[in-house]
DNA sequence: CAACATTAATTGTATCAACATATATTTGTC
DNA sequence: GACAAATATATGTTGATACAATTAATGTTG
């Protein structure tokens, strides 16, 4: 449906205002997707993005800060989070020999086996983009990253 | 800078799934910068939609689910939101005389007000996404409301 | 028109997140 | 090596959010 209809606006000033409520709208709606997904298997989109940034260390053990950076919404407390994946025994964390500060987190093999499970149902969701041509795909890619360039909030 | 780069992954499965997670990333730096802007004055992006939303309705009164069919973030407890515009005076809220059961809210001078003052700031957000052609922005409007055709979650 | 279903909004509860602050450890400097 | 600065993580607090359950009013139907 169109973006018009679903918030009932009659009209958006410009192309580049409906593009902006289009992004918020329609991410609001991926997420709800994800949740929906990955909510019956007791784990959160960002503990899910967590499990997937720990997989992808290859079994290096990562810091907390480590994770944090690989975070897609920023990580304000990454720490209780990691906290929820320990206690559910898909992640463990113990102490840096090296320097007692940090933290080595690393997934478990039933941390595995849920990615596992959980990766045709989320690979789903990612189809839904194959609408999309690569051409314009690269060019939305592109797009998106110049637009978070002009500068950051603090 | 490239999502790679801020993410540091090293290199998506395809175009489409970067689209995914891109969108995801962009969309909550995004809210983070309107956050920012709206800090300030006292009041959350939902509630900024929510004085929009009644603004957009020039005077006519509005239920409940009207307000929620036309919000962005799929309104779980708008109820609580127009608690807190009307505590802050910017909404009234009175009972529907036809239908007790309904409420009418509307926005008030002193939320007309508050509008006006974020006007600039918010547009400013908006001049970000000119630096795509209108006609890629025409192309992306079409690409995600077609993405959010396939189904909806439940 | 009584009983049941439906609708509109509100509230309870438990979880989650943001922000600021605190704690523990290490690093740098005199 | 003592002391301040920096770093890494953890926690306190407050406010937001989701989901379910509740309340109140209106529709529907035999």
């Amino acid at each position: 449906m169109k973006l018009e209809d679903e918030i009932k606006q009659v009209q958006f000033k410009t192309e580049h205002h409906k593009l902006m409520i289009n992004l918020l709208y329609t991410t609001s709606w991926l997420q709800r997707m994800q949740s929906a997904i990955l909510r019956p298997h007791d784990i959160t989109p960002e503990q899910y993005n967590i499990l997937r940034i720990l997989r992808g260390s290859k079994g290096d053990q990562m810091s907390l800060s480590d994770i944090s950076s690989r975070m897609i919404d920023r990580a304000s407390n990454t720490s209780r989070l990691i906290d929820k994946l320990v206690l559910k025994k898909w992640a463990v964390r113990k102490i840096c020999p090296t320097d007692r500060r940090q933290s080595e987190i690393a997934i478990t093999e039933k941390g595995l086996e849920v990615l596992e499970k959980l990766q045709k149902p989320i690979d789903d969701i990612t189809e839904q983009f194959s609408i999309i041509s690569v051409n314009d795909c690269k060019k939305f890619n592109q797009a998106l990253d110049e637009i978070r360039n002009i500068n950051n909030p603090s």
